[in-house]
DNA sequence: TATGAATGAGGCTTCATTCAT
DNA sequence: CATGAATGAAGCCTCATTCAT
């Protein structure tokens, strides 16, 4: 975690320095990114640096947790209930979530994906101690009230289409920023209903 | 490419260097793998390195094809003819092929993942130009085939489809991989199979 | 240019640096001058070079500008009013200044000369942007004044003239230098007098 | 001097050589020029470069005698006789000789140039142990029979005008080849005239 | 005689971090 | 609390030359 020093700082500095260092970060991977670069675009002092931050990776991982923070916003009106609601409607909410994030904070996105992509980095693995019970965990259990009610086959591999379910959600988030000119909002409905209805139905002909 | 140098060097030295390589290159992603560390696991000089490639990139590249190329010995049986088969059935050999080739070369694995996960890194785009018809694009066609044949529901999005199904074999490769001691054989085929019926099927209950 | 680090280091160690930087330049061409040998000399270490200098261009083309400013400070006091003076007497101050220049400053001289010669390097149209009104120019002009005052022959080629005359200087400088042993002062005078004469008058007899 | 090896070379192939070398060594100077380079030009194994030429310098200190053999096959139609021609005609003899040899053999000229350029080097030094005899010295004993004969003012400094008229010479090569888009012939003795009526007459007024 | 792989010193540059002020 | 100069290891790459075949 950053030093005391570091919350003492005016907001309007804190948001710089991060702004600054997931632009570094999203740009190149953790032990590419610059501290160097990080304090001259930001204009602070090289010893400044570190005395708000341990090092380097005192700050990744600081972003990191932001972005967690950030993402939590995102899908807190409907997943605050999950049970008061259908499987597919939490899925959705989630997708959408998910790529509402991605589409307001590119870069905190950006990093959060690099981070996972990563498993062998000695990074993974720091974060992985503090947020332990994985978002797989979370879906895990979600499937497992789903099957109860019968809204999901009951013949599933629990643990991997949890898996499946949050990697597509990283997917999807893929799939929509890599499509050019968005006009977001009605085209990623449209593309999260589509997901959701591979989901729920696959693609295989009913009776097939 | 490496210089003929390399190719005229004992099969022997030629391997170590490439196993040292896909070593280093699984631990670090491209820009942080080192030459130094290279040289000194490989017992050969630097300037020797130099004599064998143009530069790092041009083993990471060399790397990446001797990957592609290992891989098409794992899908070469059926997908020969894929217009002789179910449409489920290629998909099938296909997650089966990769999840092999994953397994018998996991570092050549590794890098592969790596590079197609770093979309905006500059080794991405070299890649892509010898390798232009990408995967995605044989899927679409296999795709369409097989809503023209009636395997494939009609109103799915070709594009985003042909996306999934190629994150999927990524995907099924990690989980895969993912799942310690795992007794190779049974429990991959049955992974594929459940892999298999949910994008046939997804995992909605029928008329639900 | 240095970076600020540079200029508030004390005067002491700037005046080292560039001390032994002239000496290495002087002896080693551009390309062929050692950043190592410099940090060696100067007893600092390499990472500090790079605090204070972009790189090893930076260094150089400050050394170039420092040179140019030296030399200026050498034909200040007639130079002022170009045109206040006869065209002779102005091209002898400044054959004397050169000397004089290359005498006090025999390393900055060196490379400015060694950078004049090399027309074909990267470096020297990096420096002409900055002086893009070459010498040459300005004798043009003092020609074509000296032409209409009736005191140079109207029949020749002002800019091989001028190119003549700015060489010359180079030359006469040379020529100087390459005297072991001289007692600067009278013979050095004697030497641009002579120089002058030839200009003027030629070297061919009256009426011949 | 090459070992024996080189001259028992086809022709053909020890052309090769020379002229890949002159290339390289009239981009770069001695020290940045590069064997590697070379060699990879010319299609020849490095080894065999090192049974040709003792080293880099060997190779070198051939070009430049080469160069010096071109150069002669240039001046020698009237130069032969010094003594039966007017000083001022043998002048523009050479001076069209070497402004000819600049134009049809502009790398041996550079590296020519180059090479007298760089003074402190230790290739200067090497080569002058061969060439003694100076063209300067030989300048010095034309202009004394010249100021013998009256052709030329008694009072000039004899040294400094040899190095002056050798260095004219370099000189105008040097702006010869600078003149873009030259129609070779008529513009370039245009140009030695103006030049050597600039050695005869000076610029000053007669009279002034 | 021809070859070309091997070498290791040296080239420039970037880095994260420390510490005295 | 801020500063920013100092550091030296490590980064990639090029070099002229040697030597076994």
């Amino acid at each position: 975690m950053p030093k005391e020093t570091f919350f003492n700082l005016p907001e309007e500095k804190r948001q710089l320095i991060c702004d600054v260092a997931i632009e570094e970060f999203a740009a190149y991977a953790f032990e590419r990114g610059s501290v160097n670069r990080i304090v001259a675009k930001c204009g602070i002092a090289k010893g400044s640096f570190y005395q708000y931050f341990e090092d380097k990776q005192d700050l990744f991982l600081y972003l990191i947790r932001l972005a967690g923070e950030k993402k939590l916003t995102y899908i807190s009106p409907v997943m605050v209930n999950p049970d008061q609601h259908d499987f597919f409607t939490l899925i959705r909410e989630m997708y959408v979530a998910g790529i509402r994030f991605a589409n307001d904070h590119p870069g905190y996105a950006e990093i959060s994906k690099r981070m996972l992509a990563n498993k062998e980095g000695s990074i993974y693995r720091k974060v992985m101690v503090d947020n332990v019970p994985t978002a797989n965990a979370f879906f895990e259990g979600l499937l497992e009230s789903a099957v109860a009610r019968g809204e999901v086959r009951a013949d599933i591999d629990i643990k991997m289409t949890a898996f499946m379910i949050v990697s597509l959600n990283q997917l999807a988030m893929e799939y929509h920023t890599g499509q050019s000119a968005d006009v977001f909002g009605e085209n990623m409905i449209e593309m999260v209903d589509e997901l959701l209805a591979f989901l729920k139905h696959g693609i295989g002909v009913r009776g097939g």
